[in-house]
DNA sequence: AACTATTTATAAGA
DNA sequence: TTCTTATAAATAGTT
């Protein structure tokens, strides 16, 4: 959108490719923290530029959380080619440095899932106080407001 | 750019958020795609529809590869608040899926890792004879074509 | 899905 | 580089 129409080729000059990757990069941003805002959902992006430095945007949640939902739908994710092809890794030191990641993922995947569950057992383990607790609101409130109720 | 602005809030009828949205994502995965073709690099998306419907997009290369080509630089993802925050994680089920993701992952680098080094020490095995056939190709060469190689 | 009045993005240029 | 401006593109409302 601008004096002339654009070609749909690599640009090859350093500098003006590097400047119109900024602009574009920012109106992508502007665009999906729109959509993310105007139909409430969950945008991701990840992009690079001509000189490899990363920049990702995710609406809202963490890309990561992103992800997370995503895999929920392994289905959906096969027919839209998503789902993942590691053989593209071409050296040892790649696929150990996805490793790492990996490691580390599930790592932080385990602590959650135990933090979750001594939740749980807490819960469990409480869960006739907490009854008893509610009861006696419940017994409290129709005390006080038995007309309303009764309507 | 329609005829009236826009109003930066949630669309609140089902039907036109839905209507929306396809919109927008269109224009947003057209852009990243000149983006990727113009600056010649690496763009990934994963958005979500209103009804839950997850979309991705990348430019070239799978989604996962330019992710890990992201994890190269974790600074950087420190930096632009990428680093995957599990701790959102909200049910024993979510963190399960994500694990069984992750397990799978694992899988995959592993056999990309044997095979890289299986094909690395085939190559060493080999080398010797590689380069005695790329010297003798050169000795061919050189006696057939010695008049242009010297002009 | 198609149309079109407008808004927005942006390619060049200053 | 940031600002301006003419023009290309996107798109909101409508059909």
């Amino acid at each position: 959108m601008g004096r002339n129409k654009i070609v749909m080729k690599k640009i090859e000059d350093p500098g003006a490719r590097q400047q119109f990757y900024s602009k574009r990069k920012g109106s992508i941003v502007k665009k999906s923290n729109e959509l993310g805002i105007l139909c409430d959902t969950d945008i991701a992006l990840l992009m690079f530029s001509p000189t490899g430095e990363v920049t990702t945007y995710s609406s809202g949640k963490s890309f990561e959380d992103i992800m997370i939902n995503a895999m929920k739908q392994p289905d959906e994710l096969n027919r839209r080619s998503y789902e993942p092809q590691v053989e593209h890794i071409n050296t040892v030191e790649e696929a150990d440095a996805y490793k790492q990641y990996l490691l580390g993922a599930m790592e932080r995947i385990q602590r959650s899932k135990a933090k979750l569950l001594a939740n749980q057992e807490f819960l469990q383990r409480n869960e006739n106080v907490a009854m008893a607790l509610v009861n006696a609101e419940n017994v409290a409130a129709a005390g006080n407001e038995s007309s309303c109720s009764n309507a």
